[in-house]
DNA sequence: ATGTCACTGGTTCAGTGA
C-alpha cells in the first residue's frame, strides 16, 4: 500500500500537479492539506476525477484558510473530522481529519502554525498537539499521523538551525510536543530510512530556496512499530516541487508491504520488493 | 530590507497568512 501525504497550498490552485501526480505516482491512500475549500467545492471541484480514478474521498475544509482531506482507494471508514478536545482559535479549525484504510487509522493533520513564539497563536499550536497527543494515546494502535507538523524534528531537518532561531518550528517547546506524540509508540518513517540524508519537504517560495536546497522537513508521516515494520520505502517526492505552479511543499511518499488483516504476521518480500527497497538495507524482521 | 504565492475585499491593489 502506497500511502502519502501532501500540503498542497490550495487545491483549487493545485489541481493542474495534483490529478496528473495521482496518475504517475498511483497512492493507495493520500493525506492533502491546505485544500482552502469547504466540503462542497472539494466535492464539486474534484469529486468526478477522484471517483473515476478509484479514490473514496473525505474532506474537511473551511474555504479561505486549513483544510485537509483524504482520499483512499482501500477503504475510508468511520470518518473523523477534528479529533476529541480539540482546541479552536478561538473556534474550531479544519485541520485534522482521520478515517480507517485497510485497517490503519490514518489521519490527516495542518498543525497550526504558531507564528511568533509564546504568542497567542503559539500557545495554542502547543495546545493543539497535546490534544491530538491524547486523542491518539485513546485511539487504534495502527495508526499513521501524517501531515504538516509545522516542526522540524531536529537540527537536521533545517538547512541552517542558526538561521531558525528565535523562530517557531525548531523550539524546544515544538519539538518536545513532536516527541511526546513518537513517544506513544510512533515511528518518523522517513528519517528512520535516511537517518544521515539531509531530507527536506517544504522549500520557500522566495528567493530560489527550492533551486538551492534550502528547506525544512516539516511534513511527517509517524507511524506505530508494527506498521512502520511494513515500511518499503519512505521519500520526498521532489519532482512534485519542480516546474510550473507547484505547492511549497513536496508530498511524503511511504510504501508498505501488505498487511490484509491489520497484522504483520509471517513476513515474506513481495517479488516487486527489489524495485521498492532503495536505501533499505534489510527486511522488516517479524516477530 | 522576506526576494513568492494564495487568499479576501471590493475593485486592477493592500492587507493578511504562510
Amino acid at each position: 500500500m502506497r500511502l502519502a501525504t501532501w500540503n498542497v497550498n490550495s487545491v483549487k490552485q493545485r489541481v493542474p500537479r495534483l490529478l496528473p501526480w495521482l496518475d504517475e505516482r498511483r497512492p493507495d491512500v493520500v493525506c492533502l492539506q491546505e485544500t482552502k475549500l469547504t466540503d462542497d467545492a472539494f466535492a464539486d471541484l474534484l469529486g468526478e476525477a477522484l471517483t473515476e480514478r478509484g479514490y473514496a474521498f473525505a474532506s474537511n475544509g473551511q474555504g479561505q484558510w486549513n483544510g485537509v482531506a483524504l482520499l483512499s482507494k482501500v477503504g475510508l471508514d468511520d470518518v473523523q473530522r477534528g479529533f476529541a478536545d480539540m482546541p479552536g482559535f478561538p473556534d474550531a479549525e479544519a485541520r485534522a481529519i482521520s478515517a480507517t484504510c485497510a485497517g490503519l487509522r490514518v489521519h490527516s493533520l495542518y498543525v497550526p502554525n504558531g507564528r511568533v513564539p509564546d504568542s497567542d497563536h503559539y500557545r495554542y499550536k502547543l495546545a493543539w498537539l497535546e490534544a491530538l497527543r491524547a486523542s491518539v494515546a485513546g485511539g487504534p494502535e495502527r495508526v499513521a499521523l501524517c501531515g504538516d507538523a509545522n516542526i522540524a524534528p531536529t537540527d537536521a531537518d533545517v538547512f541552517d538551525p542558526v538561521a531558525y532561531q528565535g523562530h517557531t518550528h525548531v523550539t524546544v517547546p515544538e519539538r518536545a510536543a513532536l516527541k511526546s506524540l513518537t513517544d506513544l509508540g510512533l515511528h518518523d518513517v522517513v528519517r528512520e530510512r535516511w537517518p544521515d540524508e539531509r531530507v527536506f519537504s517544504y522549500w520557500d517560495y522566495r528567493a530560489g530556496m527550492f533551486h538551492q536546497n534550502l528547506g525544512m522537513r516539516i511534513d511527517l508521516v509517524l507511524a506505530d512499530a508494527v506498521t512502520a515494520g511494513r515500511v518499503r520505502a519512505a521519500w520526498v517526492d521532489r519532482q512534485a516541487r519542480k516546474g510550473t505552479g507547484p505547492s511549497d511543499h513536496a508530498p511524503v511518499m511511504v510504501d508498505l508491504d501488505e498487511a490484509p488483516d491489520g497484522d504483520i504476521g509471517p513476513m515474506v518480500p513481495p517479488p516487486s520488493a527489489g524495485g521498492y527497497r532503495r536505501g533499505s538495507k534489510k527486511l522488516p524482521q517479524s516477530k
